[in-house]
DNA sequence: CACAGAATGTAGCGTTGGCTACACTTTCGC
DNA sequence: GCGAAAGTGTAGCCAACGCTACATTCTGTG
């Protein structure tokens, strides 16, 4: 016994794959929730404030708002600080309602705030739709006890 | 009332932060556990296996290797395999052990069981010390009733 | 209104982690 | 024991994302 490590190849390779990708989306995820905070909480996303939200340069985060740019995301002349698409905006949504989920599912196991607000952060991005839904049910059911 | 969005600037900032130090080391994390369990199941671990695993070329997965070896976490000589140092099978061992944890977890909320897998391959690399610790607790508690 | 300081943008650099193409070794089958 | 196939390694390319340094634009204060 002990050892079922070890899945078939095609399978290991399949999920090594889609980990990969969620990974790679997840700076644009954060980047367009964090837009949107911004946009919400004061009107306006100055590159500064995600910059220093985000902890890096400000040129780091003016070449990463151009990169959303480039896929429809956000919008933004210069000077004038940056908006989001409908389809930013769209995914703004989505990601806001997965991060919260996330943190309450953290929290309601056991989880310290900050440790839930900090570990969510990063485990936002690899929760799957199948694993969303679980959580949404498991938190409903355990409320309502 | 429901906005209370939007953390303090430096919080904020040292959450991306963790959350971006956490991504870079999961690459490697992933390698280190492939290697080992390689190693525990066939007594060797060859890049192309690994690169097969792993879903990446094998120039690829030779080039992390690499990278693994100039940290002090695995060794190699030519045509002769891959093995991990006191410093890698450490490694390893917590990162297996978390990785089971996390699916545990998952399944215990009602995941689907290859959605878990699918999602605990990039989650595992954003739980935190005191995360596992809960998970741990309550996978005992609840395994308890 | 001028100009100092802040914000914004650009240029150029480095590492990571993908890839393909090609060269060299090892291993196997015959 | 030879030669083909498989495995391994190297070179060179690319994009993402960090950074610093510098140039430009805006803004607000005197
Ligand atoms: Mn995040
Ligand atoms: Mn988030
Ligand atoms: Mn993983
Ligand atoms: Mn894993």
């Amino acid at each position: 016994m002990a050892s079922d490590t070890l899945p078939a190849e095609p399978t290991q390779a399949r999920r090594f794959g889609k980990a990969r990708s969620a990974q790679s989306a997840a700076l644009h995820e954060d980047y367009v929730e964090l837009i949107s905070d911004l946009l919400e909480a004061g009107g306006e996303a100055r590159p500064t404030d995600i910059a220093r939200r985000l902890g890096v340069s400000h040129a780091t985060a003016i070449k990463t708002i151009g990169r959303l740019k480039r896929e429809g995301l956000a919008i933004s002349k210069p000077y004038r600080g940056v908006f989001l698409t409908p389809l930013g905006e769209a995914l703004a949504g989505r990601v806001r309602a997965r991060h919260r989920l996330v943190v309450a599912v953290l929290c309601a196991l056991g989880v310290p705030r900050e440790a839930a607000e900090q570990d969510a952060e990063g485990i936002e991005h690899h929760v799957g739709d199948a694993t969303l839904a679980a959580f949404a049910r498991f938190l409903k059911e355990r409320g309502g006890a």
